[in-house]
DNA sequence: CTGTTAGCGCATTCAT
DNA sequence: ATGAATGCGCTAACAG
């Protein structure tokens, strides 16, 4: 058995609580330097390792925080779980990441299994199917911060960035080149960013008074098949878009391309491209991609800092959303169209 | 404040001990159905959450599992965890991820932080530069098992590719096509995956009767840097090698193609390469990469099997060392060489 | 400066 | 079929 407070009290002579005392190292607390370097001595010596689990049960308080995102293979996650953990690191949290596949079942029961497991906070991007999973552990007090995707009338702190800016700004630089015919290739429909950056879209059109054409409107998933099919139906229409903007991330953008590809269109020659992409890739690929990309870093971070704020905080905090900027990278694979 | 056993049985008028039976379920402790009934609907009515702390406490056994990798952000390990956590929690298991970054303190950090917090098991890639900490770990008893990269002369579960004959496959096909000057992109030296990569490539050069030139082995880690300045050293040698196999995977790769693309070389035109590579994205990339890839799911599930068959045998099993096969993938950035 | 006491929430052994 | 008692390992309030 691994030894415990009690082993180490005894090997010492001293009770268990002094042990705990000198361990948790109150400065306030006054403990002979005698007794304080037996102990430490005697902790070496036994290998003692605390019972975190114990100390968590005591204090009501774990270090623990969880994360939820759909995916954590989608690299615009990953590096967001990544400088989360390592903030967490840092301030000596550890984070349990749960990936929800966009099924909100399985985020109601990860929301479960982390208060269960007593958390301190919890940082999520919801499959927003609905909310009030959501607004319950508000209501239960536990520090939650919202990333990416929020519920505009709960009030919670919350990180995400501007989508329909972003859009705005890829669609006047591809009618600045001349496009007339821009297409959508859109992602999870339900899902805020979407909807924002679909906004941002049909703003934008407005504005050059572009006619909104319902069929350039596609794509229905996240995932690689979805942007597949999504860009398959486009291609089949008889008047094919000259440029798409694609809203549904790295893998989505990955399937546009292959069906682009299958179909014998170049990019940009035949057709023009801005994705939201934000993986190290881009720049390598086929034609590097003039992408929408998300300081995902500074997303992990504000998102950590608010929870830990929110935690570290006995009276409840004034809700924030924090919006995080992105960034156009401008490369090859958008140009003027070709009628 | 969270409702308790306690809360439960006052509601119900029992004691807290049968609300516990109630809930673990035992099919031979015998409770009226009356009671029974009357439990389950005070739990919905309180919406009682079990205090999984407590209960970890309590029986010594967190469902908890902690997977320690070099970094999330690399497709490999990225893969192999989420299969890992899949499948964790379809079986009622948590897991906690940590990134070494090649940090071997920060392992030592991870693999107590991890004890501390009462894991059942840990399947660890670890570092490698020495392992007394793998083995005191074993020593306590607590279930670990190998990925990737193992210790030879400790007796472990492990999960392993063969690296070897992947790379004497990807020499054997460069030199088919003719080439005789095969570079060797490494990655980090110390490591087990590369030590009999380069075994393998060695062999290989043995086998067609190839010198082994020194300058021609280069690359001393596994980020975009190291491979793209270790390439840049390599494409300033008088003798320019005619292919390269890039041991070191995505980053490593992506790092060499920005150095090849600097020098203006054209794939496969100038330089042939094959490599480990594990993403999505190597059809897509400007040339579609020749690579060498894992079956990631599957070195996740052989891990979690061997863990999971760890943690619930009582006497200690006999270790095994399983070696998950690779795939070799034919793209276009092969092809004869010039001279 | 250190020991004593109590209890976090739960599962379990022993009664009844 | 259920209640009572115990303790997992730890911290904190209170004594002294």
């Amino acid at each position: 058995m691994a030894p415990t407070l009690k082993d180490v009290a005894a090997h010492v002579g001293v009770h268990p609580s002094t042990v705990s005392r000198v361990l948790r190292g109150k400065e306030n607390l006054k403990i002979s330097a005698k007794t304080h370097d037996k102990i430490l001595k005697a902790v070496k010596e036994l290998n003692y390792i605390p019972d975190f689990t114990a100390r968590a049960l005591r204090m009501k308080k774990s270090f623990t925080i969880g994360l939820i995102v759909p995916d954590i293979l989608n690299p615009y996650f990953a590096r967001i779980a990544r400088r989360i953990e390592q903030l967490g690191f840092e301030k000596k949290y550890t984070v349990i990441v749960c990936n929800t596949d966009e099924d909100q079942q399985k985020e109601i029961l990860f929301l479960n299994q982390l208060i269960s497991r007593g958390v301190d906070g919890i940082i999520i991007a919801p499959v927003q199917d609905s909310k009030e999973h959501i607004v319950d552990v508000i209501d239960k007090n536990i520090p939650l911060v919202l990333i990416d995707r929020i519920f505009e009338d709960i009030n919670v702190n919350s990180v995400i960035t501007n989508n329909a800016e972003s859009v705005m700004k890829a669609v006047t630089h591809l009618v600045k080149l001349g496009h007339k015919r821009i297409a959508f290739l859109r992602g999870q429909k339900n899902i805020y960013t979407i909807k924002n950056r679909l906004a941002g879209y049909k703003e934008a059109l407005k504005e050059f008074n572009l006619s909104l054409i319902d069929n350039y409107i596609v794509g229905e998933g996240f995932e690689f098949e979805d942007g597949y099919e999504a860009t398959l139906k486009l291609l089949a229409l008889p008047k094919l878009p000259t440029a798409i903007v694609s809203s549904g991330g790295d893998l989505v953008t990955l399937g546009a391309i292959k069906a682009i590809y299958e179909k014998g269109l170049k990019i940009p020659e035949d057709i023009s491209i801005i994705a939201f992409f934000d993986s190290l890739y881009s720049p390598f690929l086929a034609t590097p991609l003039t992408t929408i990309t998300h300081y995902r870093q500074k997303i992990g971070e504000k998102a950590f800092k608010l929870l830990l704020k929110q935690i570290e905080s006995s009276k409840d905090m004034q809700a924030k959303t924090i919006c995080v900027d992105t960034k156009f990278e401008l490369r090859d694979s958008t140009a003027k169209p070709k009628n």
